[in-house]
RNA sequence: GGCGACAUAGCCAAGUGGUAAGGCCGAGGUCUGCAAAACCUCUAUCCCCGGUCCGAUUCCGGGUGUCGCCUCCA
């Protein structure tokens, strides 16, 4: 049973898809008009998980994500650079997969754009006026009346008569309600335009995402989903339309997933806000993150938070991501090791014959306990996607496995009695959750001996053997001045060094 | 003015009608020549005031605070 977070009713629901064994989403996508900011980011992020969730379970996933690539902004930032609209929107989609696959944000069945859906769009809008639920202007702009929808509001909380329509911006005098939005915006001189029944113009937003959604997905689908700011006036104006043009209010999404925004200084990211902007400046938007730190750090903080509370983002809360991210790679290595052995031929299955005096396999335990996590793994994401308390199961299990491994390597256990089965489940388990939150799936930086085999010249390598050995000798003559010292200056040119009981390892900072 | 969300330890962050996961930091310990790493232990009357209840941090009402939306916004 899967519990989700309705906006529409403000509670938790029980999730009965409309098909069985099947899901349709529709997550809002990007106008691309510049680069995205780390906020933008974190909606797409959960949706692929959310998505990666139900398959996982055996659901067929239809995911829709689309590109509002015509728009005000983008025809700003295309007068501006000299350019088309066509090439604004194409480079920062372009910008946008670049930064997705680096989150490892796994591809949408389909990216419907309005450019490349406007015949629907025109349809659409049509539909609306004939059913006089909108108006034509004379110059050809149409608007969606609100006062034609009994129910509009319903998404939001919201009554006409309470908002301040007009209270931060100028109210269009041609429009019969404040409250009315533009479903088609007639072309002015020098913009881009499509020819329609109404006049030269293009769709106005809110209108493209209801046409695309009914388009790919049906009358009735299972999810719709973006960030919190979507819910008015974007989701509210989308039901509206789309629920009038069906003539059914119980049509449309079903489910509306909302989640909470990025802060900064507990304020919302904005591009808007110069001083914040200034603030983090070089650290703000995706890209500049993604330059400077792993995509599946950042991927890993971002699902630390529940999606629907806020998440302040900054550079230390990235570091504490990036430590706790070397401690599941740390088992992702260790497991990885055991199972290289064991397909080696290094294990020995215990078959509880002759010649094993230990018959019940230290694994056991270990199993047992990850069989158990991957259970609350389960449940955790299936109460409205709780990734945050999902990770902690699988951190838990990597602290379990790093105790196995710990004991296997001191020489505690035996290969011989341990069931290498055992160990390839728990691995398997592993696997398995860091595949829902979507980690591994880049190279896993490796640790301690790895390191040194990475990047380091066969010149380097040898120095620092030669070093190490002095090193050695003077710690066996007890000259811990000398090694002290050794190790030390290492640090200061950017190489620590441990000792361990299997001798000193060394690794670049 | 309306609507909505949130308020949990120094920081981050789950969660529950029966006295609160986890991480970071900090303290102590084991191990180690030392250090590091690792492991163990410790650290919260859950914003305030009422109410319901045998019992509320968890439900209801009121307050305070923070944030968001009502214009473009993930």
């Amino acid at each position: 049973m899967i519990k989700v977070f309705n906006t529409m009713s403000r509670t938790k629901e029980i999730f009965k898809p409309q098909k069985k064994g099947e899901v349709s989403i529709y997550c809002c996508g990007v106008t691309p008009y510049n680069a995205p900011h780390i906020g933008n980011a974190r909606p797409f992020v959960i949706w692929d998980v959310i998505r990666r969730f139900f398959k996982k379970l055996g659901y067929k996933v239809h995911y829709v994500q689309n590109f509002t690539d015509v728009d005000d902004k983008i025809i700003k930032a295309a007068n501006e650079a000299g350019v088309t609209w066509k090439e604004i929107s194409e480079k920062n989609i372009a910008a946008y997969f670049k930064s997705m696959d680096a989150l490892n944000v796994r591809r949408a069945d389909i990216y419907p754009k309005v450019s490349e859906t406007m015949d629907d769009i025109i349809a659409m809008i049509q539909g609306l006026v004939d059913k006089n639920f909108a108006y034509v202007l004379e110059n050809s702009d149409v608007f969606y009346s609100v006062e034609q929808d009994k129910s509009y509001g319903k998404l939001s909380g919201r009554k006409l008569s309470d908002m301040m329509a007009g209270a931060r911006v100028e109210v269009d005098e041609r429009k019969r309600h404040p409250m009315d939005f533009a479903l088609w915006k007639a072309a002015k001189p020098g913009e881009p335009y499509w020819d329609s029944p109404f006049g030269k113009g293009r769709p106005g937003w809110h209108i493209e995402c209801s046409t695309m959604s009914l388009k790919f997905l049906g009358e009735k689908f299972d999810f719709h989903g973006g960030g919190s700011d979507l819910i008015f006036p974007h989701h509210e104006n989308e039901i509206a339309q789309s629920q009038a043009y069906l003539g059914d209010e119980n049509s449309f999404a079903q489910y509306w997933i909302h989640n909470g925004f990025i802060t900064d200084g507990n304020e919302k990211l904005s591009k808007s806000n110069k001083e914040m902007v200034k603030r983090n400046k070089g650290f703000f938007t995706v890209e500049e993150v993604l330059a400077k730190y792993p995509g599946e750090v950042i991927r890993l903080l971002l699902l630390q938070t529940h999606y629907r509370n806020p998440l302040e983002f900054n550079e230390t809360r990235v570091i504490e991501a990036q430590d706790f991210y070397g401690k599941l790679a740390k088992a992702y290595w260790q497991l990885d090791d055991l199972s290289r052995k064991i397909h080696a031929g290094e294990f020995i299955k215990d078959t509880g014959e002759k010649n094993f005096a230990i018959t019940v396999s230290p694994a056991g335990g270990l199993v047992e306990e990850g069989e158990r996590l991957l259970s609350n793994f389960y449940a955790a994401m299936s109460d409205d996607f709780n990734t945050a308390l999902a990770i902690t199961y699988m951190f838990e299990l990597s602290k379990e496995v790093g105790n196995y491994y710990g004991e296997f390597k001191n020489g505690e256990i035996l290969p011989v009695t341990i069931d290498g089965d055992i160990i390839l489940r728990v691995r398997e388990i592993y696997m398995e959750m860091a595949e829902i939150i979507g980690l591994f799936e880049q190279p896993v930086p490796v640790e301690e001996e790895e390191k040194q085999s990475e990047g380091n010249t066969e010149l380097v390598k040898s120095l620092m053997n030669i070093i190490l050995s002095l090193r050695q000798d003077a710690r066996a003559a007890k000259n811990w001045s000398v090694a002290d010292k050794i190790r030390d200056e290492l640090k200061a040119a950017g190489i620590t060094v441990e000792d361990t009981p299997q001798g000193a390892t060394w690794k670049k900072i």
